[in-house]
DNA sequence: CAAACATACAACTGATCGGTTGTACGTTGT
DNA sequence: ACAACGTACAACCGATCAGTTGTATGTTTG
């Protein structure tokens, strides 16, 4: 596995925090992190119809917060708490860039010296939309 | 102020996650955690209009993830670090859920004698969103 | 084998989202 | 006074979302 891409961090936060900005979703996480339970299970507890539920499961498995393993003829589904850690150490990352400005970082690498920037990925600095 | 209830709970969550789902939200509250900038300013930086911005900002005041004060005609715009704290903690909670299955706490309390071996998963118990 | 079960996905619909332009209003500088 | 600046919000538009129903396919079980 190589070193992901500015991009793909961003992509990947943008899966994570849109998976979790749903309450049935966060409340599906909660039991598959409690314990494995097959889609049809979980479908069975909230007021809608099972392709709902299913594609809940879908967009948290799509995300990484969830994976699923076939067991005959059901999906059994389980929380992966790593990837809940990686949303945390993401958050924790935002807290220190309050406490002491992680982002002047960049501008002591680039501002001067040969800049063999390995661990930074190239154009934009800490972020992405830039216009100038 | 009183104890938020689960509904209160849930709605913060949705906001914060909602908020935080989107990428150029993310960076501006990157550099409003960094330190204060006005609404225009953040604006200057994004290859987008004043107003798509200004929205910005607006949805991660709503979720409090951001707090704006006056200055004459400036709107200077911090970033909320307790709030960030604060999902940071949800996501621990998370975590704990697997560890420990927080929720057979109940029953502990309940039964006594600490008779727990690996304790499964059986129904649900978990939390809201129930059916019947 | 046939019926019931568990899953997956396509097609549709109303609601929300992320962006736009335009307008209105208070503040600042000349 | 007035022009430029900074902010806020309304109205609109295409895209995505969260739900629905329906259909197809594989797996148990009687």
């Amino acid at each position: 596995m190589n070193e992901p891409t500015t991009r793909e961090r961003e992509d990947q936060a943008d899966a994570w925090f849109h998976a979790l900005a749903d309450r049935t979703r966060r409340d599906i996480l909660r039991r598959v992190l409690a314990g494995e339970h097959s889609v049809s299970t979980l479908a069975r507890s909230y007021d809608m119809s099972f392709a709902a539920v299913q594609k809940h499961v879908a967009v948290l498995e799509r995300s990484g917060l969830l994976t699923k393993r076939r067991q005959g003829r059901e999906a059994l589904a389980s929380g992966d708490v790593e990837a809940v850690r990686s949303v945390g150490v993401m958050l924790t990352e935002l807290e220190a860039l309050w406490r002491g400005r992680i982002s002047r970082m960049d501008e002591l690498f680039a501002s001067d010296t040969g800049t063999d920037t390995d661990t930074q990925t190239s154009t934009d600095t800490t972020t992405s939309t830039q216009k100038d």
